[in-house]
DNA sequence: GAGTGGTCTAGACCACTGT
DNA sequence: CAGTGGTCTAGACCACTCC
């Protein structure tokens, strides 16, 4: 085993002990750790990147090496697909209180800042296309969503929904980047569109974030990413909307309920 | 920017491009790369790193660094639980012929190696007494299950289940790892005990694997595991059985189906 | 044994943080 | 400005793969 491995062992051994406490700044890299292990400094740095690609360590430039708090977890559950339907058809007053984020993360509206931008030009992929059964460069309305809450710098998640060009024209605040957060969600705007859902499908895979994202949502070394993909069928097994959500993976909990029938 | 950013950015660019393909061998460290950007090994090692931990890179020691390729996904339905319950009073000659993994894989029983190991005297910790609503301490079957493809050496998931023990001496097969994988899952196994489920409940967050996750999954810089806590619900309300599957992030795509009421 | 990546060293200098 | 982590170099030697 190499000497690396061996003193990132060391130091997972004692931070589990409770040697150091979640925010705690460990022995600095130099001179404390390189004397205490008797090596060079690169071996220390590649110890403490180990720990840090594990999420146990948080390397902070200029103030030292820190014990990972963990996070706040946000809950996203699927009841939230129900709950966003009953609601599309209240009036505007009861829909504008809150949407289906502030039900999963029980905050009000006025701690969560949102940022809409709008493509009214994108063309469909052979993903998007697929699952639309659609040719491949339809024209489609794609709506990109940040939220972050009020007091942090960066968005806790990115969304991308993707509707077929075509099929929004009949409503024109769709169009509109300034009509968002839309009370009401994506159902309700469906709605105005004559188009009822029937099930929505989310499918969910892992990975580590690219480089463009570990920026967007201000993720560090030992972060990964949940992808959410949900697809919406109206009552006619029609696609009406797809869409991707980016969600850091360690704070986000998305929670799927399937009930059963009785024997 | 950084020198071994640039050319971490370079090296992406030109693989996207296509410069090389999937499979494909990148030039060596040493002499091709260092000389081409006119740099030290580290720096050329610390630029691979990055995309390696992006996963666009997988190094092999003694071959070379290679543009990976995607891997085959297995998909997990929410379907599934409620194909398991209706299978589970099927007879055993039934049950025998496949599992819920093979409803998921669309692969025969034989094309998969289980491995199941027991520990009948595991003590709950707080976080699984607060599922069960018992104290701390109470005493716990764990089952812990490997699958994996026949022809691979490594498991692609790792799955633990807990159940409390008292409930469970009633069927002496629960307690002899032999017995595994008994035909008809879990739900058929809880059925002999008298006990039928009403919901289940799953709740996946991801993150990187730990070094001993990344040892037992034969895991590579660069890839993310999902965790699953599955929850299952008696018809009043009480969790049965409580279980976690460690799952390869890129391997894997969990589905779950939403039907919605009609308006 | 040749080719290739992995580990380690010792030292220089840069960049960020807080006083 | 002092303290601390980040980058980079040049070179030595080890470990793995494949012919």
């Amino acid at each position: 085993m190499a000497k690396y491995e061996r003193i990132a062992d060391d130091l997972r051994v004692r931070i589990q002990a409770g040697e150091w406490q979640p925010g705690d700044r460990l022995p600095t890299e130099t001179p404390d750790l390189t004397t205490h292990y008797k090596t060079s400094l690169n071996t220390v740095r590649q110890a403490l990147g180990v720990l840090a690609a594990e999420g146990v360590v948080d390397k902070v430039h200029g103030r030292g090496n820190f014990v990972r708090k963990p996070r706040k977890r946000v809950v996203r559950t699927s009841e939230r697909h129900q709950w966003e339907k009953d609601r599309a058809r209240e009036s505007e007053a009861t829909r504008r209180q809150t949407g289906a984020t502030e039900h999963d993360t029980g905050l009000a509206v006025s701690d969560l800042v949102f940022d809409a931008a709008f493509d009214d030009a994108v063309s469909a992929d052979e993903v998007l296309a697929g699952l639309f059964q659609i040719p491949v460069g339809t024209r489609l309305l794609e709506r990109t969503y940040r939220t972050r809450y009020r007091e942090e710098d960066e968005p806790f998640n990115v969304a991308r929904s993707y509707l077929v060009y075509d099929t929004v024209e009949g409503n024109p605040d769709l169009l509109d980047p300034s009509k968002e957060p839309w009370p009401g969600g994506t159902q309700n705007q469906l709605h105005t569109l004559g188009i009822e859902l029937g099930r929505i499908e989310e499918r969910v895979t892992a990975r580590p974030p690219t480089a463009e994202e570990s920026e967007e949502l201000g993720l560090k070394a030992g972060d990964s990413v949940l992808i959410l993909w949900k697809i919406s069928y109206d009552i006619d097994g029609r696609v009406a909307e797809a869409s991707n959500v980016t969600l850091p993976g360690d704070r986000t909990e998305i929670v799927f309920t399937t009930p059963l029938t009785r024997w």
